[in-house]
DNA sequence: AATGAATGAGAATTCATTCAT
DNA sequence: GATGAATGAATTCTCATTCAT
């Protein structure tokens, strides 16, 4: 597997202060692109809002789409670094998934905003990024097509081969469903209500 | 149920005129839109394609925003007029709804590009006109709604109440997606395999 | 011969306009670069001594540079056209070339700004740009080129037809260093010095 | 005769230090002003070219300024350096007029892109410095008049005093050309016929 | 003496919108 | 109704210079 990160270049030598810094300028630009979306934020704003001089936050970036790859990038190692804590823990077969998916829609639940912050966005970004940001979400789905192949294996998932990426897919898509359409959902279900439905519905076919 | 539609002011008092001029500048801006996105389309180019003055243009409308609810508004309107059409030939029960899914992948498969528009750009729409780009979508919902709630009458699906909302949205959802995760989908299934896979498990539910 | 000018794109379409404001922009640019250079002069500055706004200014040309190339072209073809005026009086041989000279020291004693101007900026101007330019140059020169030649013909001037460009380039050189070199020539030469002492010394080469 | 150099400011007190760090910078800065012209090359680079660092780069000089006034003041010496070296074997009159014209128009040769630089970018200078640099120039002009005085001294240049100063000035500027206009001199001649020719048309006048 | 992170004034350019014709 | 020239606020990005370490 080939890198999965595209770096940045910077200015800045000290690749501690690096780290640190571009924390600092993700923190204050995600909230920022949360809210007013990624056009109406002007670099100015994300450097006011990150505490530094424009000219400093041009020191660790290149371009305003060096921002916007560095926050999508962060949220998707965000949800990932979640889904394998919670994976650790591993039980085996049907009983993983049924918890890999409540795990996964809490998540989605709580990173609403980023979730669809990445659904809006990450268009605007140059392709070579877009390319690398695609890449981690599959990354993310291929936590759930293992553990499909998991329970196939060990008798406990009754699955296809052919379908298991489509299954993976599903169970991504619908769970980042609970983040994008809340505007629907949330006037007829809470996060429990839809968790458990959605569960009941996916593992009926894989009876 | 209230307006379906919010009308956008015009300087012109001729409604024929109107209704062919926006056509025109829909028709350009819908192109334009899906080729490099709502913001970095300026409103010259949509005069420009459309073949009027930029003056004309906004004869027309009052803002570049206008220009993104009208194309937003004739894509759902697109949609349920295909939806509507393919559904005329009303069968009954489990049948009707297979048909139905099968016609609505097919157009979310033909209008790839107009799905995924809305998906990206409706963000920048003013709070008001999202709201009716949103009931738009509900309307498209709400037809799968109806044929599930048919269906549970004539005991050819087993469903329950709570749970008809949540299938009229998956069904939505898992065909906006087929457009809209074409970069993933398109490497492992034809349309004709995601039809039939999701049919299978949406049914699997309902049996 | 090709054409002997680039054209410059502009959003403007009444041609007659374009000429217009065009001329006033070069005009109020010629004196802003005399007097702080292209590097320092602002398209600001540009505008307001033009008397236009800063879109306003944007719709005639493309980039700074435009207008750097505006003026070069236009001093260009000032020195030009003075120069064929002044020529149209075709005496013959010797005679036509000693009027051309004094001529031509004249022009570039008045326009001393300007023949500055381009010795120092056309470096700032883009590849093709410069082509154009030199091409400019280039003409001036063969005018000098054909005098020598018809004196050549006549008997009146005595030169080997591959000292001709050097002669034609020689006696440009030293009209521009009138200009280009004041701050030493000024010091010890009135122009009438300079040009008779020139003649001269050209003229002894080709008896 | 006064100061021929300016005295540039530094804050380093080891005066055989500064001497080497502002080698090494002149070094640098040449070839960067070359290639890219003054203004386009930044601090930044210059630091980076010399293998300093850009805070480094400012104890050894005040201004970006500075540095063009160094680089100028090197090729002036350089220049002037190696017109001395050779015309050191002084033979007398004409003979070195000649051995002279064909030095310095090898010199110029081989130093096309800094007489260049001077040319164009000098201007960028401050009044003050500006004013050091062309007393420089005087320098190199001053020794063609010299040897001119001597030609006239021994007989064997004719020359009145009054033209001395326009005949020095010639030689140097004809010279410079040879670097300066070398898109059209090169297109037809080489620098041995460039300067042969040029030696047979000054000399002609001094016969 | 050496360093390089921090800075912000300033620059070119864009573009939605207006309004006189 | 149609037009398109005029506008200037807004935006991204640069770069010479400083100063604490």
């Amino acid at each position: 597997m080939g890198e999965t990160r595209k770096p940045i270049p910077t200015l800045v030598k000290d690749q501690g202060l690096v780290r640190l810094r571009r924390g600092q300028i993700i923190r204050a630009a995600v909230d920022l692109f949360v809210e007013k979306g990624f056009h109406k934020t002007t670099t100015r704003e994300i450097a006011r809002a990150t505490g530094i001089g424009i000219g400093t936050l041009y020191e660790y970036i290149q371009s305003k789409e060096d921002v916007l790859y560095l926050v999508c990038d962060f949220i998707h190692t965000d949800v990932e670094e979640k889904l394998t804590a919670l994976l650790a823990e591993q039980r085996t077969g049907r009983d993983t998934l049924v918890h890999a998916i409540r795990s996964f829609f809490k998540i989605m639940d709580e990173m609403q905003d980023y979730v669809l912050l990445i659904y809006q966005e990450s268009k605007s970004l140059p392709d070579e990024m877009l390319h690398y940001v695609l890449a981690k979400e599959e990354v993310i789905m291929r936590h759930f097509e293992k553990i499909l192949e998991r329970g196939a294996k060990d008798g406990s998932l009754n699955i296809e081969d052919g379908s298991r990426k489509l299954m993976a897919h599903n169970i991504t898509v619908l769970g980042q469903m609970w983040a994008f359409r809340r505007w629907f959902l949330r006037r007829y279900y809470t996060l429990e209500q839809y968790t458990e439905r959605q569960v009941s519905l996916l593992l009926k076919e894989m009876s």
